[in-house]
RNA sequence: CGCGGGAUAGAGCAGUAGGUAGCUCGUCGGGCUCAUAACCCGAAGGUCGCUGGUUCGAGUCCAGCUCCCGCUACCA
C-alpha cells in the first residue's frame, strides 16, 4: 500500500507578485518533493493557495485607491498563473477569501472557543479617531523609549532592535493620519500558547531532534525557552474573516491564525471537486504532513498553528518543516518596495519557455543551509555550463550517434565489458540515492546527484570512443551504444523532479514509455532493443552575454 | 538588547561519532572530435570570520569578539 502525503507550501500574500525569492525557499523544493513522491507511486496531495487577509493588503488597497478585493483578484491572478507556468504541480491551489475557507476558519475558531480554548483580555489600545480604527502595530510610529529613535514602529524599533508595546512609544503618531491616537478599551480573544509548551518541548525538541533542520529546532528552542505567551488571535479591522461569536462585531480573525487554516479549506476545495473525502489527508495517523516554508514562518509552522490544531484535537501535527533561509540577489536582499527582485512572470517574458532553466539554479544554490545569492552571472553559468554542456549535449551526442548509426533504432548489445556494467550499476543505483537525499530534504545535494549522471554518460562515451571503433569493431558499438541510452533514458525519469518540462520533451523524444517509472529503473533496463526513438531537439539553448547585460540593466534602472 | 541561523579555495556551496580539507563553476596545461568551440584527463589555488582555551591532535568541542540574515512593514 502506497504512502499518503499531504504537502504544503505557505501561501503566497497576495499583496505582489512572485519572485525568484519565494521560489527557491519554498515553491520549488516543494514541487520537488511532490513530484519524486508521485513518481515513487505514493499517493500525495500538493497543497497552497493565496493568503488574501491583513492589514498589508487594505493599506495596498487604500493606497492603490481601489479595494481590497481588487488588489487580491489581481495579484491572485497573476500568482496562480506564475505556479502554472512554472510547473508547481499542486493539485489545488486555493485562496483564503473562498466561502469554504471563511466558513472553515470560522469552525475552527467556534470549536476551540466553545471547548474554552481560548482567553479574552481588554486592554487600552491606540486608536485614530479621525480614521474610526484601531491602530495595529505598524500603524503607530512615535520615539522609541529605550534609544530615543523617533521613527520607532509601534512592535520594534528598527535601530536599537527592541520589541515594543505600542503604548510604550513616545509622542506616538498614526501613520495614517498623523493624528495622535487616544487610547480606546478594546477586547480580543487570546490562544493560550503557554498551556502548550510542554507538548511542544517534547514533540518538537525530543522526537524531532534529529530529522529537523538545525536552524528550525533552535528557533523553536528559542521560543520555548523564552516562554510562551498568550497571543491574540483577533484583531479590529474591517478586512477579513468576521469573529463568529458574541462580541466579534467589527473584529477579525487575525491573519495568522486562519491562514494556515487555508490548507484544510483548500484540502476540502480540492476533496469536494474530485469526489474525494478530505478528512484523511488531515486526520489519519498514516498521513505524512510536511510544510515547506521560508525561515520567517518558523514560529507560525511550528508553535501556533501546532497550537491550534492540537486544540481541535482530531488533527495531525507535520512531520517536518524544512523551511529554508533566504536567497539575496545580486548580493543585496529583496524588496518589494524597492523593486530589486527577479519577478516570475516578467522573467518569463525575457525568457520564454526556459522556466527548467531557473529552476535549476534556484535548486543547485537553494539557501538550505544559509542565505545564498542569485547572480544573473551565476545564472547564464550554471545554463551554459551546466545544463547545455553536460546534460543537453550528453542528451545530444546520444541522438545524434544513434541517428547516424542506427537510424534511431536501439541495437542489441553483445557481451557487457565490465566498464558497461558498472556504468549500468550507477544507473541502477541513483534513484535511491537520488531519492535518499530528496527524502531529507536535501534538493540541491540531489539535483547535482542528478547532473552526476550525465557527467557519467558524457565520460562513458569519451572513454569508450565508440566513433572510433565503428569502422572496427561495430559489434562493440552496439552494446556502448545501447549502453549509453539507458543512462539517457534514465535521466529522463530521474530529471522530472527538476526539471519538469525538460524531462517531458525528452521522453518525447526518447518515446519512452509511461511504465518507466522511478523505482522500475533499479531493477530493469528502461529501454529495450528495437525500440525506435523519435526526433531529436535541444534541450537548452546557450544564455548570450547581451541577455544577462539586459537583465543588470533592467534591475539598476 | 535578547534569541536563533550563518561566516570554508576567484565565485557558489558540502563537510557533527575531532585524526592528512571536498564538490560544481571559473583559471591553466593536455587529450578527443560523435556533440550547442560542447566532452574527457590532469594541475594550480584555502593560516576553514577574529582571539583565546580543551586535546597528542579542531573547520569539527568550549569562551569571548566581529560581520551578515531572521524573529509578521515590504518578505520565503
Amino acid at each position: 500500500m502506497s504512502k499518503r502525503h499531504t504537502i504544503t507550501a505557505a501561501l503566497p500574500y497576495t499583496n505582489g507578485p512572485i519572485h525568484i525569492g519565494h521560489m527557491a525557499g519554498v515553491y520549488v523544493p516543494a514541487d520537488i518533493y511532490a513530484r519524486y513522491l508521485r513518481l515513487k507511486g505514493d499517493e500525495v496531495l500538493f497543497i497552497c493557495g493565496s493568503d488574501e487577509h491583513g492589514v498589508a493588503i487594505s493599506m495596498k488597497a487604500k493606497k492603490d485607491g481601489i479595494t481590497p478585493k481588487e488588489v487580491i483578484d489581481k495579484y491572485h491572478g497573476i500568482i496562480d498563473k506564475t505556479f502554472n507556468d512554472f510547473g508547481i504541480s499542486f493539485d489545488y491551489y486555493g485562496r483564503t477569501s473562498s466561502n469554504v475557507h471563511h466558513e472553515t476558519a470560522q469552525e475552527f475558531f467556534k470549536a476551540i472557543h466553545d471547548k474554552g480554548g481560548f482567553e479574552t483580555e481588554t486592554t487600552e489600545q491606540l486608536y485614530d479617531a479621525k480614521e474610526g480604527q484601531f491602530l495595529a502595530d505598524r500603524y503607530v510610529v512615535g520615539t522609541c523609549p529605550k534609544c530615543q529613535n523617533p521613527e520607532a514602529y509601534g512592535d520594534q524599533c528598527e535601530s536599537c532592535g527592541s520589541s515594543l508595546n505600542a503604548n510604550d512609544l513616545i509622542n506616538p503618531k498614526s501613520a495614517i493620519s498623523g493624528e495622535t491616537p487616544s487610547l480606546k478599551t478594546t477586547t480580543h480573544w487570546y490562544l493560550p500558547l503557554d498551556r502548550y509548551e510542554a507538548f511542544l518541548r517534547s514533540w518538537i525538541l525530543e522526537g524531532h531532534q534529529k530529522d529537523w533542520k538545525p536552524n528550525v529546532l533552535g528557533q523553536v528552542k528559542s521560543w520555548l525557552d523564552d516562554g510562551l505567551k498568550p497571543r491574540a488571535v483577533t484583531r479590529d479591522l474591517s478586512w477579513g474573516i468576521p469573529v463568529p461569536v458574541d462580541g466579534g462585531e467589527n473584529k477579525v480573525l487575525y491573519v495568522w491564525f486562519d491562514a494556515p487554516i487555508g490548507y484544510i479549506s483548500a484540502t476540502k476545495e480540492w476533496a469536494a471537486k474530485e469526489g474525494k473525502d478530505w478528512a484523511p489527508y488531515w486526520q489519519d495517523e498514516n498521513t505524512e504532513l510536511v510544510h515547506f516554508i521560508g525561515k520567517d514562518n518558523i514560529v507560525f509552522h511550528c508553535i501556533i498553528f501546532p497550537a491550534v490544531l492540537k486544540a481541535m484535537g482530531s488533527y495531525i501535527l507535520p512531520k517536518n518543516v524544512p523551511a529554508n533561509e533566504f536567497l539575496n540577489l545580486e548580493g543585496q536582499k529583496l524588496s518589494t518596495s524597492k523593486n530589486w527582485a527577479v519577478w516570475l512572470h516578467e522573467y518569463l517574458e525575457d525568457f520564454p519557455d526556459q522556466q527548467d532553466v531557473l529552476r535549476y539554479v534556484l535548486t543547485a544554490n537553494a539557501p538550505e543551509t544559509k542565505d545564498n545569492d542569485f547572480t544573473w552571472h551565476d545564472f547564464q553559468t550554471r545554463n551554459n555550463s551546466e545544463l547545455v554542456a553536460i546534460f543537453g549535449n550528453f542528451i545530444n551526442r546520444v541522438m545524434v550517434l544513434m541517428k547516424k548509426y542506427y537510424e534511431s533504432v536501439v541495437p542489441d548489445p553483445n557481451e557487457f565489458s565490465t566498464v558497461d556494467t558498472g556504468t549500468l550499476e550507477t544507473l541502477a543505483a541513483a534513484p535511491l540515492k537520488i531519492g535518499s537525499l530528496i527524502e531529507q530534504y536535501k534538493f540541491r545535494a540531489a539535483c547535482q546527484e542528478m547532473m552526476q549522471l550525465a557527467r557519467l554518460g558524457n565520460k562513458y562515451l569519451a572513454d569508450e570512443e565508440p566513433w572510433k571503433l565503428i569502422k572496427t569493431n561495430p559489434e562493440r558499438v552496439a552494446t556502448i551504444m545501447h549502453t549509453a541510452m539507458q543512462v539517457a533514458a534514465g535521466l529522463a525519469v530521474l530529471s522530472e523532479p527538476f526539471l519538469p518540462h525538460t524531462a517531458k520533451k525528452l521522453q518525447n523524444m526518447l518515446q519512452l514509455d509511461k511504465a518507466v517509472c522511478w523505482d522500475s529503473l533499479q531493477d530493469e533496463m528502461p529501454v529495450k532493443s528495437n525500440h525506435t526513438l523519435g526526433n531529436a531537439s535541444l534541450l537548452f539553448e546557450k544564455i548570450e552575454d547581451d541577455a544577462i547585460a539586459t537583465q543588470l540593466e533592467k534591475l539598476t534602472s
